[in-house]
DNA sequence: GTGAAAGCGCTAACAC
DNA sequence: GTGTTAGCGCTTTCAC
């Protein structure tokens, strides 16, 4: 006489597969089988264990099952650096598009550029058993991931290359953009060209910054002028302010990322100065404005290094081996090079 | 004898607490008290233990600690429309902000407005044993978690109210905000004033546009210039089009969240056209064209959101009953309102 | 101060 | 087809 009422309004306590099996006159391990359609269960049977499921509101505890099951949890953990910058948020999104699609769940870190922070967060995700890691890297040593890659577990890169480890890593050719861009603009004329990038601790601020001085110094035009550490919009509008306040002020900048160009279009606008431009990643604001940018599109970013991490995706890589994606990126020309952007509307 | 050599090059295998002990010659328990800073352990065994989990690379297993301690898991869950829109970006950056400093872990994950995927979501996570779940709900109803809620699992909801059930939410007075920018118009002596808003399945959407046809009503001023159903940019873009083409176009224009100040600012660039305008959400768009807007900050609606979930908050509300918080909106004035904004710069 | 036994909820082996 | 036994890795009794 196994009989349970459901409908009671009483918290109902969560169920285990052993009430189940309990309800439905069968042991755990049928129960087990008839839940998640393996075969060797009869018709009847598996009826009478689904319906004693949905009667107790049957939820299988994740835990207990990736314990048991070993090294194949369903969580993959995605860490980036700053999940509010308009370059990283589009890039996870994609990634737990893609991630999801596949049944998949998604841990989420920021790390805010912090190495240690990067250590801490991943060591965390290692410890649930992910089944892949996917790093926005801010480390400078990626060595600390050496035995758990040798483990089995996947290790993507995104946007930087590991240090010390080798592994897959899905980038842009950072340098020959900026250098692209640079030149674009020595081709339009341009003979006092500022460079404005990021902090050099990032990697792509590194190599943009490189590839700009070389496009320059092939060129034997403008020296003196790239800055780095701009690390925000503050930091840019400040740079900028200095920029044009010099005695012989650049008459093109070249702005080496999102967040710069914000802050070079805020100093413009205050400034009430017009100057031709060439941002880095695309976005709204260079939209409207009409801003000419180089673009890397996050989205594929994140897409494709979900995409590898699940092993669908060889992207031009060898086998199984460790490999390096290079996304290709775009000039466009929204504004002729050699006009002026104009930002001063009031 | 007992003695391992770590520094091998072979993989290494995932230790276990248990090898850990064996290695300090204790009993698994004893280790597990040393490695967890529990009392009634001698500081030369803690010391023996704690050498043995170094040399072994010990890391506990997350997912095996968390199963035999019962419900109290480390990970929460954070369900949101869509990671890569500007509002919900920061918002979900906040709160994993908030969880980080306080040892939590966060699972991510996107309905994209889709009611179903919502449930489908949020049912994964409780399969975990999130700890707590922070919600901006698709759904139009919400009994589902009844149970759930009541099994003690703290659940918030974030930006959109709950339905059909009785829990915590942090929401803003949107049908106000919308008001008091229809009436700032009003005042300013426009006469046609058009409303942009999303579609109407979002709660924001309805209340924004409730608030706004109230001022218009209120007033005795144009009727008929309220437009729904601007879902994203190019939409927004659209409606703008056709609102200019008419015989007596709007001499304002209210744009009733960030995506849609997006598109009407393409169409008013693109017609060479230029309004009086007010957004909602603030952005760098905004700022940057001298946009007066509504602003929510979605920062602090996260964080407010994410301390509630953890008990550390109680925001004006009464001990541990459900309640809502309603954050404040700002009017940030860039422009004087009677005056336009200029977006036609080429 | 420390250990042995038991069990969290589930599933892989092997029975039968 | 179905059940029994065992065990994933950890921590909680409750002994000693």
């Amino acid at each position: 006489m196994t009989d349970l009422r459901s409908g009671g309004s009483a918290p109902l306590p969560r169920s285990t597969l052993g009430n189940v099996a309990a309800l439905a006159g069968v042991s755990p391990k049928t129960a087990s089988r008839a839940l998640n359609d393996h075969p060797g269960v009869s018709a009847p049977t598996r009826q009478r264990v689904q319906e004693a499921a949905r009667m107790l509101r049957f939820r299988p505890n994740a835990l207990a099952r990736e314990l048991r099951t070993g090294a194949v949890s369903r969580g993959v953990g995605l860490v980036i650096a700053d999940l509010a910058n308009p370059f990283y948020s589009p890039l996870a999104a994609a990634a737990e598009q893609e991630l999801r699609s596949a049944g998949l769940e998604l841990f989420l870190a920021s790390t805010d550029e912090d190495p240690g922070r990067e250590q801490e967060v991943v060591r965390t995700m290692l410890d649930r058993r992910v089944r892949s890691l996917l790093v926005v890297p801010a480390a400078e040593d990626h060595s600390y991931l050496e035995s758990e890659k040798s483990l089995g577990t996947p290790i993507v890169f995104l946007d930087r290359p590991p240090r010390n480890l080798a592994a897959d890593a899905v980038l842009a050719d950072n340098r020959a953009a900026a250098r692209q861009a640079a030149r674009s603009l020595l081709e339009a004329g341009h003979q006092r060209i500022a460079v404005i990038g990021d902090e050099q601790v990032a990697w792509t601020a590194r190599e943009r910054l490189a590839g700009a001085e070389a496009a320059l110094a092939e060129s034997g035009a403008g020296h003196g002028l790239v800055r780095a550490g701009a690390h925000d919009p503050a930091a840019a509008r400040q740079i900028t302010d200095r920029l044009l306040a010099e005695d012989r002020p650049p008459t093109a900048i070249l702005a080496l990322n999102n967040l710069i160009l914000l802050g070079v279009l805020l100093a413009l606008r205050d400034a009430g100065r017009d100057l031709t431009l060439i941002g880095f990643d695309d976005s709204e604001v260079a939209d409207l404005f009409g801003v000419s940018v180089v673009s890397l599109d996050p989205r594929e970013m994140g897409r494709v290094a979900a995409r590898i991490a699940l092993g669908q995706d060889d992207h031009g890589r060898r086998g199984d081996h460790d490999g390096t994606v290079v996304l290709p990126t775009r000039m466009v020309i929204r504004t002729p090079l050699d006009r002026p952007i104009r930002v001063s509307p009031r």
